[in-house]
DNA sequence: CGATCATATGCCGGTGACTGACATTTGTCG
DNA sequence: CGACAAATGTCAGTCACCGGCATATGATCG
């Protein structure tokens, strides 16, 4: 699991990468995201502002990296994915969402609860998340209308209902896991798992409010 | 319709505004949104960058202020809805959108339009209108759960799915109007609710992809 | 109509994120 | 070890944005 077969090079960089980030969410926690100044950041990492650059695109970047980890595993989870059986449905967004979760290295948990806790009060870093959520989008669909054809929107639509729910889920394991800081550790796979089904079940329940058209 | 029965001030005051958004979306759209630079936009209006910023809260937010404008309306149309009668499902998010844009003042379909065109090509932009259509959803949420309790979730999902195809059309309409812009003036409403209903009836079709689980 | 007051605006200086150009260090590999 | 490439640092500059204070300009009332 760990960096065996990296080069020299590319362990350091790697060191670099995590330690900013691990400051980096430190710092935007203790002093808030506005407050801390990237300067602190770097100084904390003893690596140069153009550095910084040259491994995130913005201080929001680095806020969001483990975020960022989480949809790349999950495009690559979907690019990998042979074709389904034909006439099924397409894939099952959820159940990839679900398996991308599941390869997340050891510790990702923690980190992207802190910057999930950091978002919740930073309309900057929602905007910014947003974005790249709906980034993911675009080549998901992309990927997908590949297959079933002139399907684009109804694609479109289901994903994002799902990312949807998705973001409940993550919200609510936020606000739990904020509220059990306390008691113990707080931040449980298990228990995110438990809210994404709990919200991925809601989802038939929302064909009711939409064909119930009086 | 004109600004009768407003005091001299507030009639500049509103001058003012309209002149700077007017003046960023044509300099956004002639050098870029990412080029142009701040001091241009007041310099085209006459008036202190300091003034600008105690109109609009950022350089994005002046490129949105069409978008934001129909979010304030769809807002203050729900606001004002009458209690639906008990058991009938909650609004009709959809109906109140098309109220929403119906009752826009004349010309803005060509600013929304101008705006959405930025938008296509400026990712920061995406972020602020991704945000805003954020927090008007959790506002919207939170309106409709004072009536529905317990069932915030599903009618999150569902403002969601909602919103997700309001976007689509709104995307399908920039670009539509986009071709035909060399022919005609391009923006156009009818063209728009054209897509919104054809996004919408797109919706029920979602249920099949969530419910066919095998 | 003019005095007075509230509000809108302008000016100044500062901070901090981000960038391009160029010099310097530091792994890599023959 | 020596040459090459990749990573990092330095520096100066741009630009969005903000606080503080002075100024101007409608509103209001005697």
């Amino acid at each position: 699991m760990t960096d065996t077969g990296l080069t020299l090079r590319e362990r350091k960089k790697l060191r670099t990468r995590r330690a900013l980030v691990e400051e980096a969410l430190r710092l935007f926690t203790e002093r808030g995201f506005g407050e801390a100044t990237l300067d602190e950041v770097v100084a904390a990492v003893e690596v140069s502002q153009r550095t910084f650059f040259r491994y995130f695109s913005s201080k929001e970047d680095v806020a969001l990296a483990p975020e960022k980890e989480l949809w790349a595993a999950y495009v690559a989870e979907m690019e990998r994915l042979p074709p389904p059986a034909e006439g099924s449905p397409w894939p099952r967004f959820e159940e990839v969402l679900f398996t991308a979760v599941a390869g997340m290295a050891d510790g990702w948990e923690r980190r992207f609860l802190v910057s999930r806790a950091l978002c919740d009060r930073t309309p900057a870093l929602v905007a910014h998340s947003l974005r790249h959520c709906a980034e993911v989008t675009d080549r998901v669909v992309a990927l997908a209308g590949r297959r079933s054809r002139g399907d684009e929107l109804r694609i479109r639509l289901t994903l994002e209902l799902m990312l949807a729910a998705w973001r409940w889920a993550v919200h609510q394991w936020s606000a739990e896991a904020a509220a059990s800081a306390a008691a113990h550790g707080g931040a449980d796979r298990e228990a995110l798992y438990a809210r994404m089904r709990e919200a991925f079940a809601a989802l038939p329940g929302v064909v009711a409010l939409v064909t119930e058209r009086g």
